[in-house]
DNA sequence: ATGGCAGAAGCATTCTGA
């Protein structure tokens, strides 16, 4: 089964390359972030007609999150739906759309766009560093259901050093701040893995580059865009990868899909 | 410290992103 995030920033004028990659890759699951359009406006017919259901949490011009899946997804849940654990009020995270969630195959897919937060001083900062308190209260009442998780997206974090192209320059900044990656860990809390880093120890993969200042032909970048599973699918997972490509269009996105290949041919077996 | 590049809204320019 192989699973995709992508930060496509823009559904609209991205649709011609989502299209390209899914007759490319054949993704079971491709949840997408930054679709930047209402729900009424969302091209859903272009995935219908591959045999996809879409599933779609969006607004205007900013944000908005989507599901896309060959079987039908279950459950769906939009926003910090029932956090209950969660005793700040969740108000103030209905307005953007950055969360939705489904069942799919015994397992709750998570789609995220984790807010950017701006700068550390920013007031968007402690919006981002409250989000993520909020999410990890809707993890733990996942875990406390017994869920298998996913959780996927652009979480604007790089989880170490390892992942940025210059941390001399940026450590200790947005995205690479440790109040970040501290906050980032509360919603791992070692029951979920970075499947990424199963495969590759190594710095240098990237999954979103800067529009600006050629980033991406110097491959100046950052890998802020995570695939994590529960520690229980582990010895499903066969595979993750960036897959820089479409990065390479014209007007591209200034993110790269990535992708698992989780082997859940016998899951029911063993799990229920 | 700032801007650089891109998208949306909407029609000049501003807001936002990362």
């Amino acid at each position: 089964m192989l699973i995709a995030t992508w930060n496509v920033n823009s559904i609209r004028t991205r649709l011609s390359q989502i299209i390209d990659w899914i007759n490319e890759k054949n993704p079971d699951i491709l949840c997408l972030q930054e679709t930047k359009v209402m729900d009424d406006s969302f091209p859903i017919e272009p995935f219908e007609r591959l045999g996809y259901s879409v599933e779609i949490y969006g607004q205007k011009s900013y944000n908005g999150v989507a599901i896309i899946s060959k079987i039908k997804a279950e459950n769906t849940k939009k926003g910090f739906y029932g956090c209950i654990n969660f005793d700040q009020n969740i108000e103030m995270f209905l307005d953007q759309k950055r969360i939705i969630s489904a069942d799919i195959n015994g397992i709750k897919f998570i789609n995220v766009y984790v807010p950017n937060g701006s700068s550390l001083e920013s007031g968007k900062f402690e919006y981002k560093i409250n989000w993520l308190s909020c999410l990890a209260s809707f993890l733990d009442e996942q875990e406390q259901k017994g869920e298998l998780i996913c959780l996927m997206g652009d979480f604007n974090i790089a989880p170490s050093n390892l992942d940025i192209h210059d941390p001399k320059k940026y450590e200790g900044g947005i995205m690479a701040s440790e109040i970040e990656r501290n906050a980032l860990n509360n919603v791992l809390k070692g029951r979920l893995i970075d499947t990424f880093r199963i495969f590759e120890k190594d710095t240098g993969h990237w999954s979103w580059w800067d529009y600006r200042n050629n980033a991406y032909e110097l491959n100046k970048g950052w890998r802020i865009d995570h695939i994590y599973i529960s520690n229980e699918l582990s010895s499903k997972l066969k595979s993750c990868v960036i897959d820089s490509s479409p990065r390479a269009n014209l007007r591209p996105s200034d993110h790269a899909p990535v992708m698992i290949n989780l082997d859940l041919d016998n899951i029911n077996e063993e799990f229920f």
